[in-house]
RNA sequence: GGAUCGGUAGCUCAAUGGUAGAGUAGCGGCCUUUUAAGCCGUGGGUUCCGGGUUCGAGUCCCGGCCGAUCCA
């Protein structure tokens, strides 16, 4: 029978009611964490030569493993900051208290209080003089195994190795893997390092929408959702670029945000739907600020990331210390980041001029890639194709092609380059900035352009519809500025040494288990008849219509 | 979107087209300082789903679902 498991735990948490026990304890009393535990007993060995003891302590925690000798028994106990062995006998916890024990399961959690000592083995071990009962868990933990094996070699079974398993159900994975929880742990590092780096550089944090009714700032397709008394399809933001200038119009000077964007592409082990992104604006900054902030930050969260890997002080790591292995290769994130212009590195890896539009078209027919009906579009791919993976230590690409920045402000003297760069690391972007656009009218024919190019070339991820709404408040005046975004998921992949974002993301996007493919067309169908059904009565000579989409709709109900 | 690989006990994995197994976890027993505890005994399966070939399919074929890797 395939829930012996639950059903033999199931008898257990009765049995612990029989008892007089609850399995879902309400209320756990005082305790100290298990490295805090070991910490003050160390100390107090310090001091004492022989039979040091910490008495009357207790500790809280899951119960990961059962060694039973005879009438004396050893847990080990989980807490936040690691393990610590409990050991129990009728001596020390009475009848009543090893009938609660032949109830524990692996899993649950307990609470325990006694004396702390080291065994004859020597480990640290609380010697109990009080159990209480937890939780109960009814299921089975994933149990990690270590075991030297014929040879001698030291071997770990890992449990929970698959990797959906592991995404889909990631509280076991946390549970059994200490390293993803540090990942995670280390992610938290990295995003309170920059807000850290930029609160003291006097940015302000603002939370902007997530749902737009006009997706902007960047190219992309969105995910599409619908309000249903206001009667308006909006946006899962793509980029918050649009309204946290609107804030530089409004008089803040610098602002930041650290939020989710999501964006309706395909999934693999560089993008997840929803990822998150750092965007900040300086008033009276340019692209020059923005590298200078740039490298900054991400300098900063490496020495976060290397003191809390090595529990010391952040102040105390040097820039020399700032070497973080990624792919494969060592890279210098101490050392200032090189600065290489969009055209110099085309002619040299690609051996093309940027602005000659025949050379490119050449060069992208040789290299094969698929060549939209653009110049500069078409040498973005060249570029992309040649150069994009040579820049492996941290460099800064500068002064794109205008035409394909439709929010970036010219170069003064050549307006066909723009003050843009986006910084590579490994052939990956970590950063994209510039100094931004902030002629209402220049923008205005930007976007329009954008729109019609779109419009004809059927390119999905080109904008549909002006934010006339920006355009206006671009009009109110907005300061000059540098704008700058980095992706968060992608720095913590550098800085944990990560190859999926898979690892970085605490739930990544699956698709549904036991999906039926008929099923979610069926799905599909009946949530665009009941929109329809919504939307018709309010169209003109939209009530006939209804009438068809409601019989639609009862057929797939 | 394409190619390749994978899905078997709670977990980690075996199984030439011929009775689906092992370790661990579970259950029962012995053992009051063990730590992969040990020893004895014992239960546990929709082999991802649906078809097909075959006397016979975990295995071969087709379709689907869900992943992984590489490519676009």
């Amino acid at each position: 029978m395939s829930d012996e498991y639950r059903l033999a735990r199931e008898a257990k948490r009765d049995a612990l009611i029989k008892l007089g026990v609850n399995p879902y304890e309400v209320r756990t009393p005082e305790r100290e964490l298990a490295g805090a535990l070991k910490a003050a007993f160390e100390a107090v060995e310090a001091k004492v030569a022989e039979g040091a003891k910490l008495e009357g302590r207790a500790l809280a925690g899951r119960v990961l493993a059962n060694r039973r000798m005879g009438k004396a028994v050893f847990l080990d106990v989980y807490d936040g900051s690691g393990r610590m062995q409990v050991y129990l006998n009728a001596k020390g916890i009475g009848e009543q208290g090893m009938a609660i024990y032949d109830n524990i399961d692996l899993g649950d959690f307990i609470w325990v209080k006694g004396d702390i000592q080291r065994t004859r083995t020597g480990e640290v071990t609380l010697f109990a003089t009080e159990l209480r009962f937890l939780t109960k868990a009814l299921s089975v933990p994933p149990l990690p195994r270590e075991f030297t094996d014929e040879s001698g070699n030291k071997q770990s079974i890992d449990a929970l190795t698959d990797p959906e398993l592991r995404h889909r159900k990631r509280y076991l994975d946390l549970m059994v893997h200490a390293d993803v929880r540090k990942r995670f742990e280390q992610r938290s590092v990295i995003v309170a390092a920059i807000r850290r780096y930029l609160e003291a550089q006097g940015f302000l944090e603002v939370e902007t929408p997530m749902m737009h009714p006009i997706p902007g700032g960047a190219r992309a397709r969105p995910f599409i959702t619908h309000h249903n008394t206001l009667h308006m399809n909006l946006y899962l933001r793509i980029a918050p670029e649009l309204y946290l200038k609107r804030l530089l119009v409004g008089g803040f000077e610098r602002v930041f945000e650290i939020n989710r964007n999501f964006r309706n592409e395909g999934i693999d082990h560089t993008h997840n739907p929803e990822f998150t992104m750092m965007e900040l604006y300086e008033a009276y900054g340019d692209y020059h600020s923005m590298m200078r902030i740039t490298e900054g930050m991400i300098r900063e969260s490496a020495r976060a990331v290397r003191a809390f890997e090595r529990c010391v002080d952040v102040s105390s790591v040097p820039d020399s210390e700032l070497v973080f292995e990624w792919h494969g290769q060592q890279l210098d994130l101490g050392k200032p980041f090189a600065r290489r212009s969009y055209s110099e590195l085309l002619r040299e890896y690609a051996g093309v001029d940027l602005h000659d539009a025949a050379a490119i078209k050449a060069k992208a027919g040789q290299l094969g890639l698929e060549t939209p009906d653009d110049h500069y579009m078409t040498a973005d791919a060249v570029l992309e194709a040649t150069v994009q993976s040579k820049l492996v230590q941290p460099t800064f690409l500068i002064d794109y092609p205008t035409a394909i920045c439709p929010l970036t402000k010219a170069k003064p003297g050549d307006p066909r380059i723009c003050e843009r760069f986006e910084l590579f690391i490994c052939g990956v972007e970590f950063a994209n900035a510039f100094s931004e656009l902030n002629e209402p009218v220049e923008q205005l024919k930007r976007f329009t352009e954008q729109v019609e190019a779109g419009l004809k070339t059927q390119d999905l991820e080109a904008p549909k519809e002006v934010d006339l709404d920006y355009v206006e408040a671009l009009e109110a005046g907005m300061p000059p500025a540098g704008g700058l975004g980095v992706g968060i998921d992608r720095l913590v992949m550098m800085l944990t040494n990560t190859e999926s974002i898979r690892e970085v993301i605490l739930f990544p996007h699956m698709r549904r288990e036991h999906a039926d493919a008929t099923a979610a067309a069926k799905q599909r169908a009946k949530i665009a008849a009941e929109t329809l059904a919504d939307e018709l009565p309010n169209l003109p000579g939209g009530k006939d219509l209804a009438s068809l989409v409601e019989q639609l709709r009862d057929k797939l109900a």
